[in-house]
RNA sequence: CGCGGGGUAGAGCAGUCUGGCAGCUCGUCUGGCUCAUAACCAGGAGGUCGCGGGUUCAAAUCCCGCCCCCGCAACCA
């Protein structure tokens, strides 16, 4: 029976560049996408953008520009990324997308028939200095920090609310009952102490006349949905629901067998295991299977900010380590889960040693030492161990390719111990023997490496092939 | 306050569940090698396993107490 499996990343907010936090996710999204293909299954991959909301449409203002011309330009700016890091992605789902509306809409008014929205007044706190709402978390004092000499403005307004307090039994039930739903497990704890403490609901529109860039309300011209109805639904309108019962049962699952793994920074951990949660529940939608919550990096111990000028970009990543190197040092930054910390002089350290010294100049001395032999190349279908199964499916991938470079670090040692150099003039049978034995591991390498680093995987093949001698990673000074 | 996570060599981490020589990668020192990208291999130095007590033939690991760091209501990767 054909298996389907479904993957997707949180959408970025599209008022930036796209961050090395995003790309570390996208790339463990992307080798796990590549590694189940491997194993035979017909993969859906979803990522995008998420267009809408109060700052995006300021900044076009500013800027004295068409939303949508201006958005257009980011969203693009973020498929670059596809060429960049080499991402299989097969879904790009921007929230502006007609499908991606039509599947909001929908959502809405089957949480809205099930009784889970309703229109409430609250009071919202206006910072009269920023010309911006304020959360109080955002308070310093009770006062904003930008303005601490100023009162803040109490506005009244009236908008629709989720009712996500109904949803703290299944909730708990829901990750009861699937020890493994958030990963890593402190996460999972996290969350559930986080949803016995009680919910409260939730904002899910904001007044048109205030905020038009926006799903309008279904029913309803004066307002436009808030971010968390719109831009939480594209993970199944991605896969053309409500529409496509179908593909959406495939990938998405279905409530005996939930079929989706979304991955997200920790700074999302409410969004995507309680309330996209909860909202899929109101829905009568099954809901995920599992969401693995990623740490965050740092710089030299210190949180990147713009302020501080510490900010590393995938671009500038690429630009120094290629695309496999930097696929490679954001696979193997960490432990998955836990906040990683990274410098400059670390990921060239890390290249150097495991890239360039270690699989590079492998594969360089082999190549050489193998000369005009020639060994045929087959590989077996299945390449990954039970062990790197179970690893996968914690997003241990670190683990993985730390066993690569076991292989790495033992076929160093071989070379050392057998030098064939020497056996290739005094014993001719046992070179080509030693000679196999480093080829066919090599080989093996570059299977065992597809899912990761793709490119490098294929240039160790056909080196292999043509003999011809590659660098595959320029060391760096 | 409380809840959760953590504190192991200069750096980064594994080991703790199930007690049994304290391990890995990087860095560093010494030696070896010359096929290779000044790469590779071997050996060494470097630890009161946060602190104090307890259980045990034996504790990083189990028990008790304490200290320190991180996260915990919503733009945040």
């Amino acid at each position: 029976m054909k298996k389907y499996f479904y993957i997707t990343t949180t959408l970025p907010y599209v008022n930036d560049k796209p961050h090395i936090g995003f790309a570390s996710e996208i790339v463990l999204a992307d080798a796990r996408a590549r590694f189940e293909g491997s194993l035979g299954k017909e993969v859906v991959f979803n990522t995008g953008t998420d267009e809408h909301g109060a700052k995006i449409w300021q900044k076009a203002r500013e800027e004295a520009r068409d939303v949508q011309e201006y958005v257009d330009e980011y969203a693009a700016k973020f498929d670059e990324l596809k060429k960049m890091l080499n991402l299989s992605y097969t879904n790009f789902i921007r929230t502006t997308d007609e499908k991606h509306l039509r599947a909001v809409r929908e959502m809405w008014k089957r949480v809205d028939q099930n009784g889970y929205i309703y229109k409430k007044k609250y009071k919202i706190k206006y910072c009269i200095g920023c010309e911006l709402e304020k959360t109080d978390s955002e308070l310093i004092d009770g006062c904003c920090p930008l303005h601490p000499g100023k009162e803040l403005e109490i506005i009244e307004e009236e908008n629709y609310f989720f009712k996500f307090s109904a949803f703290q039994e299944k909730l708990l039930e829901l990750y009861k009952d699937n020890p493994d739903f958030v990963i890593p497990q402190k996460r999972l704890n996290e969350i559930s102490s986080f949803v016995e403490r009680g919910l409260e609901d939730f904002s899910v529109s904001r007044l048109k006349e205030k905020m038009p860039w926006g799903v309008p309300v279904p029913g309803d011209d004066s307002q436009v949905m808030y971010v968390w109805f719109d831009a939480l639904t594209n993970y199944i309108s991605t896969l053309g629901w409500p529409d496509d019962k179908e593909n959406f049962e495939k990938f998405w699952g279905t409530e005996e067998n939930p079929n989706a793994v979304q991955i997200a920074g920790k700074d999302n951990l409410r969004q995507q295991s309680a309330m996209w949660q909860a909202m899929l529940i109101a829905a009568d939608l099954p809901t995920s299977k599992q969401v693995f919550i990623n740490g965050f990096i740092g710089v030299d111990g210190q949180k990147m900010s713009k302020s501080l000028g510490n900010v590393i970009s995938p671009k500038e990543m690429v630009a120094k380590f290629g695309v496999d190197g930097t696929r490679y040092l954001l696979l193997t930054k960490g432990t998955f889960g836990e906040d990683s910390d990274i410098s400059w002089e670390k990921l060239t350290g890390k290249y150097n040693s495991d890239l360039a010294n270690g699989l590079g100049n492998l594969v360089s001395r082999v190549i050489v030492l193998s000369g005009d032999l020639d060994f045929k190349t087959s590989g077996s279908d299945s390449v990954f161990s039970e062990e790197d199964v179970k690893m996968m499916n914690k997003m241990n991938m670190d683990k993985i390719l730390d066993n690569i470079w076991n292989i790495v670090r033992e076929d160093n040692k071989y070379i050392e111990d057998r030098k064939p150099w020497e056996l290739k003039k005094e014993n001719q049978e046992e070179f080509e023997k030693v000679m196999k034995k480093l080829v066919s591991d090599l080989y093996h390498i570059s299977q065992l490496l597809t899912p990761f680093m793709p490119e490098t995987s294929e240039k160790i093949k056909k080196a292999l092939e043509t003999k011809e001698r590659v660098i595959l990673f320029e060391k760096i000074r």
